[in-house]
DNA sequence: TTCCTCCTGACATTAAGTTGTCAGTAGTGA
DNA sequence: TCACTACTGACAACTTAATGTCAGGAGGAA
């Protein structure tokens, strides 16, 4: 038996929340109990929420395994407004689930060191702002798409008349791009700094040096 | 380098969304075109979203990887409901990646041969069905902790007053497990097979050979 | 057609991983 | 305190996986 077969097996076994002894494992999987102390601990670093107790035996709890998952971007967008919305929708239990869910997607999505950007310093995703953050993604990408100009009112206080460029998912947040006519400049704005967005009757055409490709060139 | 760490930093190299030949993804990892060439391969078994283009090279497309997740039953409940209720909305674009992300899911959640189970001979988990089905779950939740009699009306037709005992995720579907007034059994009633759901005055004591522990022991 | 680069199989060699045995430690409940 | 069972390190032996070289094939663009 391949190693990565037995580990299932060990799952499958444990799946029913029951207590079970190192000594029975081996003896249900055909390997020594040394294998088995190691194979639980393969188990427990790659997240299995498994807990051995000495003089009792191993439990685990109700266990349902999602594999290693590759999104696109409006995936990821999908997944992050899908559980921000269910968050605050108050259902009784579902909401706690949908944090709790949401602080392990959190924990494990990939954040790029280059991302640690300055300005970005904080070390935690708070749920509740990205949950209001998320929530101005679709009116952002009407804008984008209709090339219409936005007034933000950001959480700092400051607003800004802005060309929203693009909207996308950099290190471990949600931005906009923007060309900011306020500050006749370029700027990227996280979502959750957004407390209030106003569609502007104004439209803008791409001008040289304030467009998309000139922000990616610079 | 180990060859997991590899992979990952091949990925990196591929995030960017740009064509690189193999010979360079060579030199930048310190192996063999013959190596690359097997990674790619990996990578793709895997599911990520990477091409190569004889004569070009390889491309992939933006690429967020989310790690294998272990969810107890409440935050898959969470993950399936945020999804259908999203998928529902008409947002613009996000009623599509969320239906792609879910269809994704689906295709890798575990399924037990055991619960190819009798009468769910279904090839594919239809996303609708699981929108409205999930729908009841709360109000299921509400009645088993209340000890609420329901009434059912089942998409098939017939129309049925149970106590709801228990609500779970057995295979690739939420069923509720429920004692039926009106066929004197216990049955297990898909809840994508719901169609309409009705409180009902009267509450409900454990009797014997009614209760969840009965249906356990059958 | 030529060039460029991906693609695949086979095989000997090399590298990495895994396992069981042994010894010793430790926590929990009766 | 004792019994039960999880826990960990070390090491030799064994198993499995991975790698590079070589040869040959294939698709797409200029």
């Amino acid at each position: 038996m391949r190693k990565t077969d037995r580990l299932s097996e060990l799952m499958t076994i444990l799946r029913d929340g029951q207590v079970h002894k190192a000594d029975d494992l081996a003896l249900a999987t055909g390997v020594s109990l040394r294998t088995i102390y190691r194979d639980m601990e393969v188990l427990v670093a790659s997240g299995v929420p498994v807990q051995g107790a000495r003089g009792t035996g191993y439990q685990a709890q109700a266990l349902i395994t999602l594999p290693a998952l590759h999104l696109t971007e409006d995936e990821l967008e999908a997944l992050h407004l899908s559980l921000a919305i269910l968050g605050e929708s108050g259902m009784e239990g579902l909401a706690d689930a949908a944090a709790s869910l949401s602080a392990k997607i959190e924990q494990v999505l990939p954040e790029d060191s280059d991302s640690a950007g300055e300005g970005f310093g904080f070390a935690a995703y708070p749920f509740d702002g990205a949950a209001r953050g998320v929530r101005h993604m679709p009116g952002l990408k009407a804008a984008i798409k209709a090339r219409q100009k936005l007034r933000l009112r950001l959480q700092t206080g400051g607003a800004e008349v802005i060309r929203p460029l693009q909207v996308d998912y950099w290190g471990r947040v949600w931005r906009a791009i923007v060309w900011s006519e306020t500050q006749a400049g370029f700027a990227e704005i996280r979502l959750d700094q957004i407390a209030e967005m106003t569609v502007l009757p104004g439209l803008f055409v791409d001008e040289p040096g304030k467009s998309l490709s000139d922000y990616r060139a610079s």
